[in-house]
DNA sequence: CTGAAAGCGCTTACAG
DNA sequence: CTGAAAGCGCTTACAG
């Protein structure tokens, strides 16, 4: 890379020792003189010299740099996780390099060899936060040789490790928040059926539903794709039924605030005429007003464990956990109300 | 990596001839029978083949993959721009790989050492799309070896080339917009000082004013970071003055959602009592109600000459261009109307 | 505690 | 059109 790169040679040859005494100090492989490490610090530091990776991969030691595999930046939940493993690997001493193949692709079935061919020429091990990876990807990583862990995968059954947040009982829980409130009619916006993350989130909101004694209207459940505009539409769609919902629950936030644009625009005051849950708890959940009650999962803790499983992974040919879920925590804010007709009976008693 | 990599040598066993004509046929260089090359691509097929990217780099060859630095991840801006290159990159048939470091460090000044040591172990070039880049960085980077082209960078003098869209002319057409809407008390919420972009934005929103005939007031300039809860708070200190503005031009998106939320909240409608023009154009900005008027740098072509740009660098030791940078424009959408006492004057006329 | 040799997988000259 | 040799920068055994 460099014009004239620094070796360990330039640095031995500097100090009239041999490279080997070089590598040493600089691994820690080895006993190496205290008065020969310092020199050889000092030289590497006057020398500015970098090792070169490269020749590590080639030999098959470590470059302390793992690979992110994810399937889209664009979404605030994707940042938001990829920030959290950012902070995870970084703890570790670690570097962390993104990589994002089928956000450029229309499909998802992209192999993983070209991930594994890119990455695995730097990255120790590789951690994939695809909730669509396709299974030829996921073939692909299983014989790929390259140490992988999977976070948040849902949609298919996989030998490889997985690292994941709860869907199911989270929702669960945001539905259940719903009826204790009163609420009855109480509508899904589901998302992206591909991640089965949607489908998680789902089950538990017609589980909590027949909890309740309610019975699910299939009219209640409107098809969406996790994006706000399409938020926006199915919220509208929904407030156009004869007996509308009194609340919503969206499979993400950003469907909920799409959902809560509609439900201004439609006039309506939220949570006094209509109630909104979300679920991700990205940032802007917090911002928007009224500030949205919605589903967290502990992205630390899912970050933390997948990083430590994937060096468990690399370091040791032992066994290791093969799957580690989090439960997703229930976010109350200021986006729920009482079902109007209960809080007119409650008006009505004062 | 693999557990037992398949070589070129293998390919070469396999079919009885040497590697170095493996190599050849696989990369173009020199002639080689079409026969032999069929044969060679089908048992590369056939053993799954896969290069090592760390051998090729460390023979100083090309691995096409190229390395994108980002500051943060966390905005959306940054995923729009980061979505774009990619693209752009995606197109000439190469590989991206993204790198961020000073996300997770509180302060910027972070030297480029460590950046280029990682990418440069499999990166041909490197885009760097770092408003705060610090001094130091750039320096790494001009004596680094590996080629190198920032993206939107004005915060300081440097020898690197440099791909921009303009920030000043933007948010003048902006502001203009403003006052041929009748507007004369127009506020705007500044970004943090750090990148030197909303400095830019500010000249364009003092200049227009002054254009305009009107004398900027201090309290209309009100400090913000970029964030959307300051844009809530920097809004909600201006609808408390004296003498409220009739328009707020917020230096990013993210900040006007936050000024519109406060307006709202205010119990005023947008745009009949107060105009917001935001700048960036994210994805968002279509999707808000009412939807976001406000500035757009051409991302899309900002990506592709600094791509191409960069492969420039990278083939040839010739001169490039030192500076390319793009006009922005203003996106007019529903979020500005005529200023209330312009609009009462009219009213009167009917 | 330190060093000489060989090799990781590939490519660039140099020969044929 | 094809091949044998040497080397990119580093590390792992193997000797001392």
């Amino acid at each position: 890379m460099a014009d004239t790169q620094v070796t360990i040679y330039d640095v031995a040859e500097k100090l009239g020792i041999s490279a080997m005494t070089v590598s040493r100090a600089l691994n820690g492989t080895g006993r190496v003189a205290a008065k020969t490490r310092e020199r050889i610090l000092a030289a590497v530091e006057e020398l500015g010299y970098l090792p070169n990776l490269s020749a590590k991969v080639l030999n098959g030691s470590r470059t302390h740099v793992l690979g992110l595999l994810v399937g889209s930046i664009l979404s605030q939940s994707m940042t938001s996780i990829i920030s959290a493993i950012g902070q995870a690997v970084k703890a570790t001493g670690m570097n962390l390099v993104i990589y994002t193949n089928s956000q450029f692709d229309a499909t998802d079935r992209a192999g993983g060899d070209n991930v594994i061919q890119v990455l695995g020429g730097i990255c120790d091990g590789l951690l994939v936060f695809m909730p669509g990876a396709s299974p030829r990807m996921l073939a692909d990583f299983e014989r790929g040789g390259l140490p992988v862990v999977l976070l948040n995968y849902w949609h298919d059954e996989t030998a490889l490790p997985v690292v994941r947040g709860d869907n199911y009982h989270g929702s669960f829980a945001a539905v259940r928040h719903l009826t204790g409130l009163g609420h009855r009619r109480i509508a899904f916006i589901a998302g992206s059926a591909y991640t089965g993350q949607s489908r998680e989130r789902q089950r538990g909101y017609l589980d909590a539903l027949r909890q309740a004694g309610i019975v699910p209207r299939p009219e209640w459940v409107v098809d969406g794709d996790f994006a706000q505009s399409v938020g926006f539409e199915a919220a509208t769609r929904l407030l156009a039924l004869a007996e509308p919902p009194t609340a919503i629950f969206a499979a993400n936030d950003e469907m909920a605030f799409g959902a809560m644009d509609a439900i201004k625009a439609h006039g309506l005051r939220i949570p006094a005429d209509i109630s909104v849950v979300g679920f991700d708890d990205i940032p802007s959940a917090g911002h928007v007003h009224p500030k949205l009650t919605t589903v967290r999962q502990p992205l630390v803790e899912i970050s933390e464990a997948a990083v430590e499983l994937l060096q468990q992974r690399i370091g040791t040919e032992r066994q290791i956990a093969r799957r580690v879920e989090f439960n997703s925590e229930l976010v109350i804010r200021d986006s729920c109300g009482p079902a109007p007709d209960v809080r007119q009976r409650a008006d009505r008693q004062d």
